[in-house]
DNA sequence: TTGTAAGCGTTATCAG
DNA sequence: CTGATAACGCTTACAA
């Protein structure tokens, strides 16, 4: 009986015969474990979670798809674990190792950089992976060059013409949102543009919060040519508000965004955007975190590629 | 040790003093049970499967999010089966069962109505429950009135003076798109308007497809004031389409779509279509499922209501 | 109405 | 390297 669970498990100490003799029978015998007495024996949930805050539901959708990939390949189940926001925060995350006991936890933004929920990980040593975090270091997970990313993305609005260009800033929270508003800091002062704080406005990657972003950046005696917004659902935003005064994009203003989510290419005019390959961060993560709660210090941060398109939302500024 | 079981699972033979008591004691030492113990021994898994071929990404997300709610509230627990279609239907099903056994499944559309899921999950007495399937009869699940409401659509439609109405229906497999076409053909015969075949092309709910749809309706030589689409992604086509093509949505083109999924209010124009309670629907179909789990013949088929949403991508024909 | 004893199907311990 | 025996924390069957 325990050779069997040893050969199951890969476990050493057991000669290659015999391991075979049983992989044989396991197949004769269709021979699948149970569950639940695996977890009851063993200590363990074969269980992950996705503990997510209020990410919009593209990214959501997108982590998961790749986590689940993941976890299928290891026999792993993941479950998903919304918290609330503030005061609940504490308590749902306790809830889900009171009622769940997942054996690791995978988090991303803006829960990544969450302090509560960081600690409690830490304090009660549940091994878990981030997603983008704003402070990667000991953490294990997956990130982007974000700012190298918003770095080419306005390098390229610049080279087109643009001289003012307005950003809409995603949540404070959110730690990826330093990085993309650094890039465009950064883009700035190497053309040797002025950094004007008026062009800069505050959003939380909502369609609505890109309307009234815009909006402000619009309503400014010297607007914008180009906005960049840092999502692709505030960029929407962004369009529709300049639909709405009568200025078309690309034409009276260009608009680009960062995720490239489905909306990015289903939106008329097709948005400007970096692509990143979410669904590939959610499966790289839930690898290092597996990786992890095999041996306690495995894991490492691993870095994923980016990609530019340039679309129809952006051109060369109209000439006055 | 039995009597503690038995308050924690509501079962009946408990004095209520007795009860009181162990309530109290397992507030105090905030006893929690043990959910692989539970399932061990109680030959039950605690998970319901969210079983899904290839529906559109919001409309999954929204009926994830009310399952979650319903699963929560229950202390089970959520899994997500995608499974993979023709050939490996089959087998993914019974690699579901096999490694995790859930105890019963909800079925969205196009598997609500897919013979091999059907007669596995009959043949091994699995609980499920249906939402949106094309036959309801003996089914416990949720559905709405989708003829119904294509019915007051077209009508509105109609009535704005709309006579060539175009249509481009759903993927075949799905249920719900035979409703949504009756409707069409109803609303067409109610207003005295004569069925022309021409004017209906088959779509499979994607963006794309609702381009081409639109595309081929458009080049007729009597080409439609107006199109139905039988969801939002492939409204949105269309009004891409039109707009590739130089007409004005709603100027020059009448769209609308189906479902109200976030992109209807985020496109501009900012489509006229019918609000699904999707994520409601999730979780009264997994209530249902909780019923007919615990009580072999429990459960019936709940009807939802619809809303109909007439938004700025609609309006009067243009005058010839 | 309450409690006892025997599993449920694995993994962990430790002796061969 | 292999295998007997005891957990793991509950539920079911059956007494009391």
């Amino acid at each position: 009986m325990k050779t069997v669970s040893r050969v199951l498990n890969n476990e050493p100490n057991v000669r290659e015969e015999t391991r075979n003799r049983v992989m044989r029978t396991v197949e004769q015998l269709k021979y699948k474990p149970n569950l639940s007495a695996r977890s009851l024996a063993g200590q363990r949930s074969y269980i992950v979670a996705l503990v997510y805050n209020n990410p919009s539901r593209n990214y959501l959708m997108e982590i998961q798809g790749g986590m689940l990939e993941a976890c299928r390949a290891h026999h792993y189940n993941l479950i998903l674990a919304p918290v609330g926001s503030g005061k609940r925060t504490a308590d749902d995350i306790k809830g889900l190792f009171e009622n769940f006991g997942p054996d690791g936890v995978v988090l991303i933004p803006p829960l990544t950089d969450d302090n509560v929920v960081l600690s409690y990980l830490e304090e009660h040593e549940v091994p878990f992976a981030c997603i983008a975090p704003r402070n990667p270091r000991d953490r294990i997970g997956v990130m982007m060059e974000e700012t190298a990313a918003v770095l080419e993305l306005m390098a390229g609005l610049i080279e087109l013409g643009h001289r003012r260009i307005g950003h809409i800033k995603g949540p404070r929270a959110h730690g990826a949102c330093q990085w993309r508003y650094a890039g465009y800091r950064e883009a700035l002062r190497k053309a040797g543009i002025a950094y004007d704080a008026d062009l800069v406005t505050q959003g939380e990657f909502s369609f609505e919060s890109g309307m009234s972003g815009a909006n402000v950046l619009l309503d400014l005696t010297q607007p914008p040519t180009a906005i960049f917004a840092a999502n692709d659902d505030m960029a929407a935003g962004v369009i529709r508000a300049a639909g709405e005064r009568g200025l078309a994009v690309p034409r009276d203003l260009s608009v680009c965004g960062f995720d490239d989510t489905p909306i990015a290419r289903h939106i008329y005019p097709a948005l400007t955007t970096v692509r990143q390959p979410t669904s590939e961060m959610g499966r790289l993560a839930t690898l290092e975190l597996f990786d992890r709660i095999r041996t306690p210090d495995a894991g490492r941060m691993v870095h994923v590629e980016h990609t530019l398109l340039f679309r129809e939302s952006t051109r060369p500024p109209k000439k006055r």
